[in-house]
DNA sequence: CTGAAAGCGCTTACAG
DNA sequence: CTGAAAGCGCTTACAG
């Protein structure tokens, strides 16, 4: 009779061990092997294991609570099932919907692990060495440095986040700029502005970058002057310094309107325009990019390009699926053809703009 | 002679191992045993490696770019080196400050591994069998539900943040809250205002209970009326409907105040009364929590009660340290006793609460 | 279909 | 001071 020459299984009377089940509790109590717990914990029974087997064992994991040790599975199999986000910082609001739209698509299947630089500072080399330590399946990098990608590892499946200008092998997922960037610039011509402003990110990143030498193209087609050379990092305090000192130069070169690298900076130039009785419109326009939440509400609403960071984030983290070799979550919407999420950034106008220069 | 013994290391005319060097590697470079690596990469040489090896080693590791796999370390350690912060939400930008604050007192010795939820979505039970298996260091729970502390597991060190109430035997950073709304409602009261309502968070962590108690223990002790009842999620829209929904029986009701559970939920008071034409503060007053780098350039700018969310992630981070027997950096200023971080609320009074009623 | 065995790369008593 | 060996808990060929 099968099931006979099972040893009688160790007196559960010790009572319930300090600690987690292990696949060897889950084998005892279902009286099987490990190898077939660990195929039966891993659904790889396939032609493998006997349906009346799995069944045992499933309530034997079941009854034990057994979970399998990430990190003896990642020793074994040579790699976790970790995905590490690597992100400048986290301050900005909008990094929470991109987070937000990495996780609905990675699942359960994978583990975000998250890696924060200081605002400002990039993750340099030996993050990288302490990062692949980890054994992750696989890096999701947003706004990267030129430096930062040099130094990457070749190892574990690699997707950039927008990262325009890298051309590595990696997969990347950018943000379609053109769009939001010409409808900006586009909108301040015809609201009779000549001379803008542009206060830059001091981040150092290729998507700053990017922002630059589109309102540059944007601003030559329409024939309209761009004053540059400002840059502050993305805080609103720095921001508003950074416009402050700025203001005399801008005001002697006819500026009329102050387009700004992120949401929070333009918070710093707004800040500072009140302080020194600069009205917005009136005197000077004020942009940004990211349309965080609170644009709606600051003084005024502020005009900015929006970024769909949860677009981003579901799109790299498909692609990461895929260069994993797991099958992406079918698309809610069979319409759509290969990327379900539209990446197209758009204008979104309020007051802070809303005022014709005679 | 020491070193002859040593069987020619593999020919390095292969080229670069594909992946990591390993242990092994280090060992064969510098004529010793992997025990004697292991010792020098984790720094407990003391008394048991000679310093002529210790030199040898560390030049075969530099030489190399030896990292100890975390995974196998782990493994065999029992746990690894890292430290998993579960949070509610990470689109508040507040979280970016505690984020700020832990990692600066974790620095390289632990990862910092993140597990969000989704907006207003506790993280349950089945989240903490799969965090544990990742065996991490400490865990680290930021406004949790009791619900979901009922879950946690005994295992790893934990340290509660902004858990007010929570009686387990666990480590806990909480705000000093009373300062803040203390100091929120007699400025309320001194303004003139008689009857108060308050705009809670629906997430049903304690913290937000606390909030809610304190402004009624206040608002009890000044005599006034605090209407209550109304709650939304951490959102601006949601947060509009919710008081647009709310409005005629807060006028009703003679409420010249609406106190919100988040600066966040205030965005959404001010959106709706503009929206419907509310003048604030003429009209209405409106306060938050959090005091969000926004709420400078809101309009008008946002009464709040800043929580100091970089003092309580490096305090718990602290603790945590502590808790895992590795010594905590040196306090900058000696003069600190035991919290070099002060937890306490501070009222930043602006525009939105300043009008006196007649 | 099933299990014994080797191995993932470390760490840690233990014996020299 | 140093190294051989066992063990952490899995996974995966491999042989039945």
């Amino acid at each position: 009779m099968p099931g006979d020459d099972v040893e009688h299984t160790p007196p559960l009377a010790s009572g319930p061990r300090p600690g987690r089940a292990t696949a060897t509790d889950v084998a005892a109590l279902a009286g099987t092997s490990v190898s077939t717990v660990s195929l039966v914990a891993s659904g790889k029974t396939k032609g493998r294991v006997s349906s009346s087997t799995i069944a045992r064992v499933a309530s034997a994991i079941e009854t034990l609570g057994y979970v399998v040790d990430h990190t003896a599975s990642a020793l074994a199999r040579g790699s976790a099932d970790v995905v590490i986000l690597v992100a400048p910082d986290l301050s900005n609001p909008y990094y929470g919907d991109v987070v937000r739209g990495i996780m609905s698509v990675l699942g359960d299947r994978y583990q975000l692990l998250l890696s924060v630089a200081s605002p400002g500072v990039q993750p340099d080399a030996s993050v990288v060495g302490r990062l692949t330590a980890l054994r992750p399946a696989g890096l999701l990098i947003d706004a990267p440095s030129a430096e930062f990608l040099a130094a990457l590892p070749a190892g574990p499946a690699t997707v950039l986040l927008d990262a325009p200008g890298s051309a590595r092998g990696d997969a990347i997922v950018n943000y379609d700029l053109v769009r939001g960037t010409d409808d900006l610039v586009d909108h301040l011509a015809d609201q009779g502005h000549r001379v803008l402003a542009y206060l830059d990110s001091s981040t150092g990143t290729e998507t700053f970058a990017l922002r630059r030498s589109l309102i540059e193209a944007a601003a030559a087609r329409r024939g309209l002057t761009l004053l540059g050379g400002v840059a502050s990092v993305v805080d609103v305090s720095a921001a508003a310094a950074a416009v402050t000192a700025a203001w005399p130069e801008w005001r002697a070169s006819g500026a009329t309107a102050v387009l700004c690298a992120t949401d929070t900076q333009a918070y710093g130039a707004l800040a500072s325009a009140r302080l020194h009785e600069i009205r917005v419109p009136e005197d000077v326009a004020v942009s940004g990019f990211d349309d965080l939440p609170s644009s709606v509400v600051t003084a005024p609403g502020l005009t900015s390009v929006a970024l769909p960071g949860t677009s981003l984030g579901r799109t790299a983290a498909s692609r990461m699926l895929e260069l994993l070799g797991a099958a992406a979550p079918p698309p809610a919407n069979a319409a759509a053809d290969d990327d379900d999420d539209d990446l197209t950034t758009r204008l979104v106008i309020r007051d802070s703009t809303r005022h014709v220069v005679s």
